[in-house]
DNA sequence: ATAACCGCTCTTTTT
DNA sequence: GAGCGGTTAT
């Protein structure tokens, strides 16, 4: 039993606790994944089969770091066995494995949100519907939202609620569309990322002896981050735990930052009515970040009102207080961070990635690059334009789909002219009118020209014809051929790998480079098959590839950088030091959630989980004028800097020119006003804001924050004071221009080495 | 049929 | 500032 050691006394009555329903409620840090771990290797040690196992996680990365730490608890390879996954990830393959049941081909294909929003512009236009009214983005999210409360186009048009909203909006249209794009989803052979949770409730339900089936495989179920599941994930685990109910949901209510796509509350609220005899755990106690952070946390989150009673505390150390950094603007915020990132790091000497900078929105990412390129530190930027999102890849990628479904429609259009050959706009026009007409798939027109005839010259037929006959050659080869081999294969003779050697361009060449590594994770993923004795088809690599995200496939050189990422992709990750940057009204919160208060407590959900992500350090920073769509605008500084508890905040720069709202304009800064660069500059131009614009962006601060004659002219016995050591003296210098190095003895904290660049030192009166 | 150019919209957040 | 769709010039 030695292994449940270390397990404070809620995490080990969570383990133990074996049989029947139960709910874990596990604030932040307080070992949510470690009891997760535990209880699944404690189930193995009692004698349950691993394949009995079904664990959902958050990420396809969580589920493969918890197999390594239970092989670790418990030894050996065993957990290998185990269903693990996210939902969508663990619900494709058994849909996959079932498809022929709901008429789908089994190699079918999975839609991202780009074929999704790009069929559904199709068919706005094919409607003669106008593509302003019917925005492809909010015609998809109402889709969406459908699909993942179950919601089937034939109820969606019967419900007089629905259709009112949408006759309210002005886009009384939308069931139509919704009817065509099912059908058409259909017809190509084609699953949105909605319809893998969709068709595994129509699978479950139309399926007796299936459900039966996974309900006496999964007698064991757990899934974590309940609270971010949506009713068609509910649905799933509620039918596949109704014979056992050994089923252990894992969540913090404060952490639900999801609704945006179906994630609900009250699946909670549904687990106490759907079980009534459930054991609830709670985890309490924090061991993740100092008590500063912790109380300031807690100090944002009791000002909502929708929430599980619960009291988060710590028995780690006060710490520092959270830091707030006022900055003119987004490219000086970028600088500025970056520049605090290298003082921490070369004062501490610690890693690159004991630092996270986490933003409300992927576009906050540039200025930050910028700024680190510009001082050279490794950094990784998650989610935004990913790999698999970039133009070659997605063409190449749509070969294989091709070759592997042909008629998926989306992945036909991008590649039937790619690389050009000849097919041009009138000729598809003609052809996917042809298929309209006839109500069959593109494919089906284009590969049998006598069954369905249409009006195109002869030149155009004979290049189609062409085209088909190498997808079809592909296609022969997708099930037996190692998927190495065969996409080498489709990457010479498509023409795709020529076509961008060709391009001389530095563009040009990094696109050929980006094509070259993907076929090199094909090679990796057919080794990782064979060494499981699978074949490890094409079609098995595209399931993965439409389901990895960013943080799935970290590489070697990732692992030691800074940390760029939302906060939404934060979640259930740590960091030393944690930088939430741009908390602008409008931006953080979000505009859009300012309209209702479930949305604007979802924001502060959001800001808490940012918040609770630092272990030691947490540093806000905001920005006076900032560029949005292409212009300079003002912002305010965010109502959750004034709603922390400001005895655990420490306001670093003079005045917060927030109007209206209880100023903190008694805040000074901790010391005289020369120390910073940045704070002087905030001083200075805080009057004409408008010619700002490229003036303040262009200047790369050479000289740092150590402007004019101050530290430039330092010499050895000086007295200096520093913002955070206080007053010290100059013992040696060393280095020069921007290397510029002072050895300091501060009384009060002993001798630090600061590199003049980025240090805040003002020379006092000698 | 294609390349080059212009103007419009867009911003949450992700599987 | 980017990406997309539509228009125009070759």
């Amino acid at each position: 039993m030695n292994y449940l050691e270390g397990l404070n006394e809620s995490q080990l009555n969570a383990v133990k606790n074996i049989d029947g329903p139960m709910m874990v409620i596990a604030g932040a840090g307080s070992g949510k994944t470690r009891v997760l771990t535990y209880r699944i290797a404690h189930l193995m040690r009692q004698g349950v089969d691993s394949f009995n196992i079904l664990a959902l996680t958050f990420t396809n990365k969580a589920a493969k770091e918890m197999k390594e730490r239970i092989n670790s608890i418990i030894g050996g390879n065993e957990s290998m066995n185990i269903t693990m996954g996210t939902f969508h990830s663990v619900f494709a393959r058994i849909l996959r494995y079932n498809s022929d049941k709901l008429g789908y081909p089994s190699n079918f294909t999975i839609y991202d949100t780009q074929d999704s929003r790009s069929l559904i512009k199709m068919i706005v236009k094919e409607f003669g519907l106008d593509d302003k009214v019917y925005k492809a983005n909010a015609v998809h999210g109402r889709i969406s939202s459908a699909k993942n409360n179950l919601i089937s186009p034939q109820a969606y048009e019967a419900n007089v609620e629905i259709v009112g909203e949408d006759r309210m909006a002005k886009k009384p249209e939308i069931f139509r569309i919704y009817k065509e794009y099912v059908k058409r989803c259909f017809q190509s052979g084609a699953m949105d990322f909605d319809d893998l949770l969709y068709q595994t409730n129509v699978l479950l339900r139309d399926f007796p002896d299936v459900l039966h089936h996974y309900q006496q495989k999964f007698k064991y179920i757990l899934v974590d981050e309940y609270q971010d599941t949506n009713y068609s994930q509910y649905l799933i685990v509620k039918k596949l735990a109704a014979v056992y109910e050994n089923i252990c949901v894992v969540g913090d209510d404060a952490q639900s930052i999801y609704s945006f796509r179906g994630a609900n509350i009250e699946n909670i609220l549904n687990f106490k009515k759907d079980y009534p005899d459930f054991k609830m755990f709670k985890l309490e106690q924090n061991y993740r970040s100092t008590s500063n952070i912790v109380n300031a946390a807690n100090s944002i989150i009791k000002r909502n009102k929708d929430q599980i009673e619960k009291d988060v505390w710590t028995d780690n150390s006060e710490g520092g207080k959270i830091n707030v950094i006022r900055c003119l603007t987004d490219n000086e915020e970028g600088r500025v961070i970056t520049n605090r990132i290298y003082e921490i790091k070369q004062r501490e000497s610690i890693d690159y990635k004991d630092f996270a900078i986490l933003y409300r929105t992927n576009a906050q990412s540039r200025s930050f690059e910028e700024s680190l390129r510009k001082l050279n530190l490794p950094y990784k930027i998650y989610g935004g334009l990913s790999f698999y999102q970039r133009k070659e890849i997605k063409d190449l990628i749509a070969y294989f789909r091709l070759s592997a479904n042909e008629k998926d429609e989306e992945a036909l259009k991008r590649v039937i002219n790619y690389p050009k050959r000849g097919i041009g706009k009138t000729t598809m026009d003609n052809i996917i009118l042809a298929a309209r007409q006839y109500d069959v798939a593109v494919w089906d027109v284009i590969s049998d020209f006598n069954r369905y005839p249409v009006s195109i010259n002869a030149g155009a037929r004979n290049k189609i014809s062409q085209f088909v006959t190498k997808i079809q050659s592909y296609a022969i080869q997708m099930e037996k051929t190692p998927a190495y081999e065969l996409a080498n294969n489709i990457a010479q003779s498509s023409g795709i790998l020529k076509n961008l050697y060709d391009d001389k361009t530095p563009e040009g060449v990094a696109r050929y480079e980006n094509i070259q590594e993907l076929l090199a994770g094909i090679k990796e993923f057919s080794v990782q098959q064979e060494e499981k004795d699978e074949v490890g088809t094409l079609s098995d690599f595209l399931i993965d590839v439409a389901l990895l995200t960013d943080a799935d496939q970290e590489k070697e050189e990732d692992k030691n950088t800074i940390t760029l990422m939302t906060i939404h992709a934060s979640k259930g990750l740590e960091f030393p030091h944690v930088f939430i940057v741009g908390l602008e009204e409008n931006l953080f919160p979000s505009q859009l959630s300012l309209t209702s208060r479930t949305e604007l407590e979802e924001e502060r959900r959001l800001f808490y989980v940012a918040l609770t992500r630092a272990e030691k350090s947490c540093t806000l920073s905001y920005v006076v004028s900032r560029y949005r769509w292409g212009q300079l605008v003002t912002a305010e500084p965010s109502r959750f800097i004034d709603e922390v508890d400001q005895s655990f905040v420490n306001v670093e720069n003079e005045v917060r020119g927030r109007s209206g709202g209880k100023s903190l304009s008694g805040y000074k800064r901790p010391s005289d006003n020369r120390t910073s660069g940045f704070g002087m500059m905030g001083g200075k131009k805080k009057r004409n804001l408008t010619p700002l614009g490229k003036s303040s962006s262009t200047p790369p601060s050479k000289k740092g924050n150590a402007s004019g004659g101050t530290t430039e002219e330092l010499k050895v016995g000086y007295n200096v004071e520093h913002a955070r050591f206080g007053k010290g003296k100059v013992t040696a210098i060393s280095g020069t221009g921007s290397d510029k190095k002072a050895s300091v003895f501060f009384p009060r904290v002993g001798a630090k080495t600061l590199i003049l660049k980025f240090a805040k030192l003002t020379v006092l009166e000698s």
